[in-house]
DNA sequence: CATTTATGATACTATATGGTATCAAACAAT
DNA sequence: ATTGTTTGATACCATATAGTATCATAAATG
């Protein structure tokens, strides 16, 4: 595989359209069956264009998935970073912290993305390592953050990410509708347990 | 798809090696590539045997991969129901219980079994459906049953579970050696959290 | 031994695939 | 307008795929 952006054409109007209606057509088709599943051809159907375009402006089909699998990771960003809790109560914030970390993960294009990565991860660990590193490495380094940065709250914070979401995400790969009551009532009770006093002891 | 228990001939001693031949390489291909990545030529070219035992045994591709999850499902079948833990303290079976799991779970086999269904879980739900009931439930399950069945001790069980078992699967899946200090670090602490005292305060 | 059934090697069908080549049209720059 | 470049439609290539058909051989059954 020639390196696409080394020789990458400037692309006029045309072609600029071109690239983002070929990335959007074959996200969501990549997104809907995963990579072995999705043909060059059908994702052209969609777009319009032909294969001049992806060949041209993405190398191959590895480089328009990995290029999609950037543009996830950038859309699915922890949305964590954007919190600032202040000098809330360690419970109430991780309360917060949990309920605003789930409402994204929960959104059916961020359960396919998980799922997606997942797939291709022996392939690829890169692009697994990608969406982990914008995700559960970054949710929990600000959760670690938040708890005050004692030596336990590294460990503590990935404690409690992984308890508030693991169990709802495996639900969701399956085709489950989210049980919202208990995914509340699990950050409510992790928040008491981590956040808490009495841990320490 | 036929069905093809309805129409299964009575196997021969040559077509019963045969088929175990079969279930073996194709087991072997799936785990290491996946569902989409493996063709049938490939299967037979490994263990011998031709298409004929394929869809006389099997029915066809899916039927195949779905025998092969349900011998990796009874394969995997949570080590936690062998246990019997007695009259221990709560932290102390905890903090065996999760071992126990442990080592089962990071084994590459399993990590790769969990990565196949996960791969095929939109396509397959009740593949991967099939994993989650022999493992995460049932340990689940277990554990709740040792926590004593108060009203929490389903939800803890989830929790500690999800607390011991994420984020090292997470590492495994994207190649990442595992990191035992670590593990058994968030087992004693997850242990702790859970079986110590002054939860439910 | 004769008959029925299971197995196997192989050829075959239809279709699909990723990737390349060709040549014409659209565009940008001078 | 002329020239060089980007885009596009399409044909093409080599290969691979799941699944079927054929016909010969091996095994079980009577």
């Amino acid at each position: 595989m020639t390196d696409p952006a080394a020789q990458a054409p400037r692309l006029n109007v045309r072609g600029a359209a071109r690239h983002e209606q070929i990335l959007d057509a074959a996200t969501q088709a990549f997104l809907d069956r995963g990579f072995d599943a999705v043909s060059l051809d059908e994702i052209l159907r969609v777009s319009g264009g032909s294969k001049t375009n992806v060949y041209k402006q993405f190398g191959d089909k590895n480089g328009l998935f990995t290029q999609i699998v950037h543009r996830l990771a950038a859309e699915f960003l922890s949305p964590l970073t954007a919190l600032d809790l202040g000098q809330i109560a360690q419970e109430t914030g991780l309360g917060i912290l949990g309920r605003t970390l789930m409402r994204q993960l929960m959104q059916p294009r961020h359960i396919a993305f998980q799922r997606m990565v997942m797939a291709v991860s022996r392939r690829m660990p890169h692009l697994m390592a990608e969406w982990y590193r914008v995700g559960p490495k970054t949710s929990q380094a600000v959760i670690a953050d938040f708890l005050g940065g004692g030596p336990n709250a590294q460990r503590d914070a990935v404690l409690f990410h992984d308890m508030i979401v693991t169990d709802a995400v495996n639900h969701a790969l399956m085709g489950d509708p989210p049980d919202w009551a208990e995914i509340e009532a699990r950050i409510d009770r992790a928040a008491r347990m981590i956040g808490g006093k009495a841990i320490d002891a």
